[in-house]
DNA sequence: TCCACCAACGTTTTT
DNA sequence: CGTTGGTGGA
């Protein structure tokens, strides 16, 4: 007999849910893997566990849950609030809120350490470095170290740090990861590694931790065995979804808070398995039923409810060319008679005109725009097809890409409120600092070495003789960090703003346009409990696009979603279009080099197809123009169908060309290609 | 310090 | 190609 809240199961997933929990004595708490595949039910499976433990009498306090992206984590707290409800009714709400412990693993590592700060040795007032606050931060020990001016050029601080992640995410030692992933650089391992320990010296001097350190500190902390069991204890149930893309630096801290694996559930699925680049390794999936004696069980979710058969069928031609495979092939009940299309287009111009119309037919047979998706390999895939969705008026949403913080403005304003928070963060300091003007890197490096050294840094700041040429910028600098240190939350957003906009008038042609952004940064800041609340959640989980691209639409109205394929993960539309199905950008041109590289670009080709419910349209662009010409410039490289789909992969795909081809009269040219150039005769009538 | 100039390089995916 | 980074002069 099962409960009611768990009726709308199939048995598979109902044994996922229940094992180990309640009347399921003979597991209770062994480890569990749940092997499932794409629109399998997976995060219905995981939100049922977690309100099944609830309803089950586990204090939801000591539940901890670890997902992919904030996004995920909060999808999962709503699911589980609902399904609670149906059991508990309204009463439900309290102890779904109690379910804290919800968040990504660098989200959680950050909680964690802040509670433990004081235990390892760590000042609780950190802050977090983005990806481009520790390239910058790598780079000023790059030039100390005099690394910037070697005869044989050094890796850019991007690389630099890149090799830094990979090395400590998937804990392998520098020299056989410079073999592995970065020959090119192998000849610089003496000095990287210099770089490396003053990069960790300049982080701890100056209390910022990077994102990798939330993981590091917090596998560090594990690492001892009393804090481990500490740590651990602090929960009964660990759950992870996505475990695919986990790296070796979390499986250690997974495997250290539960050393027997007790109370600890993992999901995921070896084929969609895409963050490689990320130190991710499917090692962690595949060997975890093993870590344990006796060995996690496991159990498989084959059955899929998103897609029709034949969008499915497709999707199986694709990975089962796959070299390696460890999961079965899925299926599904959705008998449907079309077939995914693979359309050929004459370019990308084309491509844009093909997904517009056909989404506009979509739209003509009733699906909202929010039903349908875009999706690419890479974010500059999107570019035409932004142009003419603009220019057509049809609203949208990227996600993907550039970042709103990546904006220099928000990443100024940002800069000011971190260094209030944590004045001895040079890399905030460093950027802040260079907006006055007669401030460069000189006088604003000596500066912050000087009162980094003081015990109140922000007072010994304020007894600093202005620099010269600073005019009473100076003054208003200083003012500016004492007031806002009274300012209170969120008040003090609003001195930093006002001290910041005269600077930006001065430094922006488009001032106006960027002080609207600013407007926005008040308000999302607003939102949050407190200043270094809001630091650390905005850096955990930046939001997705900046307001100057015309119209982020507002919330209620209908837009169409454009998405790179790894944004995309974890979700669903009734239509999907993939663009770009060519070599060259599936796979990408810079992930052909091995095949581990490759099969993966096959995986997220796989991850896309398997997005869509009931409608794929990949199309496949012949020619692409190169850049470097003029508008009328006609360079092109012809472009072939991806490797991915060959040959005999085609019976699966209605294949067809666009625009059909006109009925054409012999010697009649392409009707697009411009006959006469009247311009150019207009412009010889006087030569 | 800051600006203008030139040269070389790499070019994706994200917490 | 555009960007970044390094250089040299004011």
């Amino acid at each position: 007999m099962n409960p009611a809240h768990l009726e709308t199961l199939n048995e598979r997933q109902r044994s996922a849910v229940v094992h180990g929990i309640g009347s399921d004595a003979e597991n209770v708490n062994r480890p569990l893997l749940i092997i499932a595949g794409a629109g399998s039910g997976k995060t219905n499976t995981l939100a049922h566990r977690v309100a099944h433990l609830i309803v089950n009498g586990v204090d939801p306090r000591r539940i901890l849950l670890m997902t992919f992206s904030r996004r995920a984590a909060s999808e999962m707290s709503r699911r589980v609030e609902r399904i609670c409800r149906k059991v508990l009714g309204n009463d439900a709400g309290v102890l779904t809120d109690a379910l804290t412990w919800a968040g990504t693993f660098h989200g959680i590592g950050a909680r964690i350490l802040r509670d433990y700060a004081y235990e390892i040795g760590l000042d609780p007032g950190f802050t977090i470095h983005d990806r481009e606050d520790s390239a910058d931060l790598m780079n000023l020990m790059r030039h100390d170290l005099g690394l910037s001016k070697m005869e044989s050029r050094f890796p850019t601080k991007g690389t630099c740090l890149a090799i830094y992640s990979r090395t400590v995410n998937s804990e392998t030692p520098l020299g056989e990861v410079l073999r592995q992933a970065y020959p090119w650089c192998a000849t610089w391992e003496k000095e990287l590694k210099a770089l490396f320990s003053a990069y960790v010296e300049a982080k701890q001097a100056q209390n910022v931790l990077d994102y990798d350190d939330l993981l590091l500190y917090w596998a560090q902390t594990v690492g001892d065995p009393e804090l481990a069991a500490e740590i651990g204890g602090r929960f009964d149930h660990v759950l992870v979804d996505e475990y695919q893309d986990t790296n070796r630096l979390q499986s250690s801290i997974l495997m250290a808070m539960k050393p027997g694996g007790c109370g600890l559930t993992v999901v995921g699925d070896d084929a969609q398995s895409i963050y490689s680049f990320r130190a991710a390794t499917i090692r962690n999936i595949l060997d975890f039923p093993a870590s344990f004696d006796p060995p996690a069980d496991i159990i498989t979710l084959d059955r899929n409810y998103r897609s029709t058969q034949p969008i499915l069928a497709a999707a199986n031609g694709v990975i089962d060319l796959a070299r390696e495979r460890f999961t079965k092939n899925l299926w599904t009940e959705r008998q449907s008679e079309d077939r995914p299309r693979l359309v050929t287009v004459r370019d990308e111009a084309e491509q844009a005109n093909y997904i517009v119309e056909q989404i506009l037919e979509n739209r003509e047979r009733g699906l909202t725009l929010k039903d349908q998706a875009v999706l690419f390999r890479t974010s500059s895939h999107s570019g035409p097809l932004e142009i003419e969705l603009t220019r057509r008026n049809i609203p949208f949403v990227k996600f993907g890409g550039l970042k709103f913080l990546d904006a220099a403005h928000v990443k100024d304003l940002l800069a000011a409120l971190r260094f209030a928070q944590n004045p001895r963060d040079k890399v905030a300091g460093f950027r802040l600092m260079q907006l006055l003007p007669g401030v460069g890197p000189q006088t604003a490096s000596k500066i912050l070495d000087a009162i980094a050294a003081d015990p109140h840094p922000l007072a010994a700041l304020a007894e600093i003789p202005p620099p010269p040429r600073t005019g009473d910028d100076w003054g208003k600098f200083v003012d500016m960090l004492s007031e806002m240190g009274r300012g209170g939350w969120p008040g003090e957003i609003e001195i930093a703003r006002l001290w910041y906009e005269p600077h930006l008038d001065r430094l922006h042609d488009d001032a106006e346009t960027r002080k609207a952004d600013l407007l926005q940064l008040g308000q999302i800041a607003s939102g949050y409990g407190s200043r270094e609340r809001f630091l650390t959640e905005l850096t955990l989980d930046p939001p997705d696009a900046t307001s100057d691209q015309a119209g982020v639409p507002l919330l209620d109205e209908d837009y169409l979603i454009l998405s790179t394929i790894h944004s995309a993960k974890g979700q669903e539309w009734k239509s999907v279009f993939m663009l770009n199905c060519v070599d060259g950008c599936i796979p990408s041109d810079l992930s052909v080099g091995t095949t581990a590289e490759i099969e993966e670009e096959r995986r997220l080709l796989y991850v896309a197809m398997t997005r869509a419910k009931d409608s794929l349209h990949l199309t496949v662009p012949q020619r692409f123009f190169t850049y470097g010409q003029n508008a009328q410039g006609d360079r092109h490289v012809y472009a072939a169908r991806t490797r991915f789909i060959p040959a005999t992969l085609l019976q699966f795909f209605e294949t067809a060309t666009w625009p059909v081809a006109q009925p054409s009269a012999p010697g009649t040219r392409d009707a697009r290609q411009i006959r006469l150039d009247v311009g150019a005769r207009m412009r010889g009538m006087w030569n």
